[in-house]
DNA sequence: GCCAACGTTGGC
DNA sequence: GCCAACGTTGGC
């Protein structure tokens, strides 16, 4: 059981916009970098938790918990000319691009906004990947005294 | 809108 | 394999 920061746009996707889903479930597609693709494919695990991170809004911050409810696979909308995320590489007999699906455990009481975290970047949350400068991996692990600390917060 | 960070691409 | 150019991310 591992523990992991999801960012999406809230302009996109956003918290609201999972607890409107059917069955409050949605597949994390148009991951487009490595790095978070291989933390998807490799690692997550169904039963995982993470934190679903509005990122690039005016209020960045987490805002609520989900559930890893899938294995990582195949991407479809990679496939997909008409799709923002299209990638003509990903061949969908080789599969470059991964997603899994995840389902909404509760929204948070209330967002934990970025500059909150950030004040306990060198004490608490020393090491919490969002806090490393210059970071943008779309998706990241935590450790589970991070994420133990963070939802003391709430 | 600005800009720093950083991943990716492609020429050599 | 190196590295400059370029594109994207994401906070502010």
């Amino acid at each position: 059981m591992s523990y992991w920061l999801m960012k999406s746009e809230p302009g996109e996707f956003g918290i609201d916009d999972l607890v409107a889903s059917p069955g409050r479930t949605t597949y994390w597609d148009g991951v487009r970098n490595y790095q978070a693709r291989n933390f998807m494919r490799n690692d997550m695990q169904p039963g995982d938790r993470a934190f679903f991170y509005h990122s690039s809004c005016p209020e960045p911050g987490i805002a609520g918990i989900v559930r890893i409810a899938s294995e990582a696979y195949p991407d479809h909308t990679a496939f997909d000319p008409t799709d923002k995320h299209y990638d003509p590489r990903s061949d969908p007999n080789d599969p470059r691009w991964f997603m899994v699906d995840i389902e909404l455990e509760r929204k948070l009481e209330r967002l934990i906004a970025l500059a909150e975290l950030r004040a306990f970047a060198d004490g608490e949350l020393d090491g919490l990947l969002l806090l490393r400068r210059g970071n943008r991996l779309s998706i990241t692990p935590v450790s589970e005294a991070h994420w133990d600390f963070i939802l003391g917060l709430e």
